[in-house]
RNA sequence: CGGGGCGUAGCGUAGUGGCUAGCGCGCCUGCUUUGGGAGCAGGAGACCGGGAGUUCGAAUCUCCCCGCCCCGACCA
């Protein structure tokens, strides 16, 4: 039983100035996490039992799936990193540190390495696989930037599983395994979330979803179908377009178009030139890069920009991309910046990638590769080519769901899980294989799974709170009912004491608010300030033999005489 | 890493060169009060982020450093 007289609680009645987000300002203020240093937390009692409640749900789970639970070090060697070339690709978001002999260490950012090589250590048959294996750890990454309180910190709590299997099949089956038990979890957490196809770059048959779960403070932008459902990544949007159904356009026709550089001053110059109605749709924006120092130009439609990351995201292999510079026009002569067109790429020597809608057929008004000369009727397929279509243009709200075609909407989340095919990357840099049935040595195949234990405690209480406080669901709540006892006399404190431990025996979890020396209504605004989900008061009511019940998510208040309220409330709790 | 802001008691803050650094919350003592963050009286608690400098005099001005927050870049 917490009792509130003796438990090491201070509640804030001012928001900590540090603090931007609502997790962040309630769990401070309810006396759940206090702050030491950036992106770093302490766990006072009732975060700390809450932090566990999650903890306890997330293990249950994956042992319900047949999952085994092992622990590593958070502080490990600096080889198997190497190994993996992680201890420089990691750069400086690694924790890294010496030991008094000088040997590099490093604060486990994420347990790839030492898991293939504990497999490494123990198996050597196919007869062995599948297994699926996991931690609840303490995880480090020095972040640039920590924000939003425990949402990204630079020390946290996270689950993280791997699944080793023979085949492909068998990582698609313990993917799935996952997947499932990931559904199962948040469910428990009581969290609204959507699953959301990630990029899962060009490794054949790879594969990654993310747990995102809506909230407007959220740090990352997902698109949603609210419709059929459709939820991906920004980057993983696709785009579906119908084939060109128009005619076929006459032959490429110059124009005279002096200071229109940008695609508004194109549209103006168009609609007095031309017919009226033209739109940025009509032109072709051709972007240029550089891809790992080679040339490359992206076709958009007028309207769309480049999404730098998505475009990122869907050149796999792509080390190093930034725009074109002066410097590169200079190199490029053919190129006049502002009136740029792929009809010219092939012997300038650009790669043109192009956005799915420059479909096939399809015509454009672009720029003419000459100054103040821009060209209509340019058309794919017989004026330029493209060497493949790629999914670089900014995503926006409206845009057609490639599922049922409906108009999506753009909305944020805080990621929460992350599911995973990784394939064969750790376990050849490692050396993972195991003997088939043939007696041939063969490579495993990897998954890789996480969920960001402390951080679902911030995002729970994001997607839960309300003007009074926080406001649990009940298996993630620190108590399940919070008895507040009022009044001068020992009466209402004896009551509260006897339906304190009757409600534990018959297995709840409570919090008995016995302070002799608050006022009601200070015990009221800490009791909505913690969120218990349930509330009871024994108080003034015990006069006409009465206690009030209530519900803290929906404020429903109910009272009870005193001699059948025992049932009742356990009745009403064990059914929440 | 670029841009912006902030560091005064456990928390929130006032104080732009001049007396012993002020207030609210919280904390301690006493009295009173007990259904919505009570009242009165008394009290404890601050090397004003650190260092150097300017000045008769610095929380206040200057320089350097450190820490923290926000926006962006970044984040298997």
């Amino acid at each position: 039983m917490l009792r509130m007289s003796t438990l090491l609680l201070r509640t804030l009645r001012d928001d900590p100035a540090d603090a931007e987000v609502a997790s962040h300002k309630l769990l401070v203020r309810a006396g759940y996490v206090r702050r030491v240093a950036a992106g770093i937390y302490a766990w006072l009692p009732l975060g700390y039992i809450t932090l566990r409640n999650i903890e306890r749900i997330v293990r249950e789970e994956m042992d319900g799936a047949g999952f085994q639970e092992v622990h590593f070090p958070a502080l490990l060697p600096r080889e198997p990193y190497e190994t993996t070339n992680r201890w420089n690709e990691y750069g400086s978001d690694l924790f890294r540190l010496q030991d008094r002999r000088g040997n590099d260490y490093l604060l486990g950012p994420t347990h790839e390495e030492m898991f293939t090589l504990m497999v490494k250590g123990e198996y050597s048959s196919y007869k062995d696989l599948p297994l699926s294996i996991y931690q609840i750890q303490t995880k480090y990454r020095d972040e640039t930037r920590p924000r939003s309180g425990i949402i990204r910190g630079r020390e946290f709590v996270m689950k993280d599983s791997y699944s080793f299997d023979l085949d492909d099949a068998g990582l698609a089956t313990s993917y799935e395994k996952h997947r499932v038990a990931y559904e199962k979890t948040f469910t428990r957490l009581g969290m609204k979330y959507n699953i959301v196809s990630a990029v899962s770059g060009a490794m054949g048959g790879s594969r990654s979803e993310e747990f995102l779960a809506p909230c407007p403070t959220g740090e990352d932008t997902y698109v949603l179908c609210e419709k059929c459902g459709y939820a991906a990544n920004v980057e993983a949007m696709i785009t579906k377009v119908a084939p060109y159904s128009g005619v076929a356009p006459a032959a490429m026709e110059i124009f005279d178009s002096p200071n229109t550089p940008t695609i508004d001053s194109l549209v103006d110059l168009l609609n007095t030139k031309f017919a009226p109605g033209h739109q940025a749709s009509d032109t072709l924006k051709n972007v240029l890069l550089v891809a790992d120092g080679q040339a490359i130009s992206v076709l958009v439609p007028g309207d769309r920009e480049v999404d730098l990351k998505r475009l990122q995201a869907n050149l796999p292999g792509v080390q190093e991309l930034r725009l074109f510079e002066d410097g590169d026009f200079a190199k490029h002569p053919g190129l006049v910046k502002g009136y740029v067109g792929p009809q010219d790429a092939k012997k300038l020597g650009i790669t043109v990638y192009a956005d799915p809608r420059v479909v096939l057929g399809s015509h454009w008004i672009t720029g003419a590769n000459q100054k103040d000369k821009h060209v209509r009727f340019v058309t794919h397929g017989r004026d330029f080519d493209v060497e493949k279509f790629i999914e670089a243009a900014e995503v926006k709200a409206g845009d057609l769901c490639p599922e049922c075609a409906t108009p999506v909407i753009i909305d944020r989340a805080i990621e929460i899980g992350h599911i995973f095919q990784l394939g064969r990357k750790y376990a050849e840099a490692l050396d993972l294989t195991v003997l088939d049935k043939d007696g041939k040595s063969k490579v495993v195949t990897m998954g890789s799974y996480g969920i960001g234990v402390s951080r679902a405690v911030a995002a729970i209480a994001e997607q839960t709170y309300d003007e009074m406080g926080l406001c649990w669901p009940r298996e993630v709540a620190p108590a399940d009912i919070h008895i507040v006892a009022t009044g001068k006399d020992d009466e209402p404190f004896n009551v509260a004491e006897k339906f304190a431990q009757e409600l534990e025996q018959a297995g709840l979890r409570v919090m008995l608010d016995d302070r002799r020396d608050a006022s009601p209504g200070v015990k009221f605004k800490d009791a909505e300030l913690i969120g218990i989900p349930f509330i009871m008061v024994v108080g003034k009511g015990l006069a006409d033999g009465k206690v009030e019940f209530r519900d803290r998510k929906s404020g429903e208040k109910s009272e009870f005489a005193v001699d059948a309220a025992l049932a009742t409330i356990i009745a009403t709790i064990n059914q929440a």
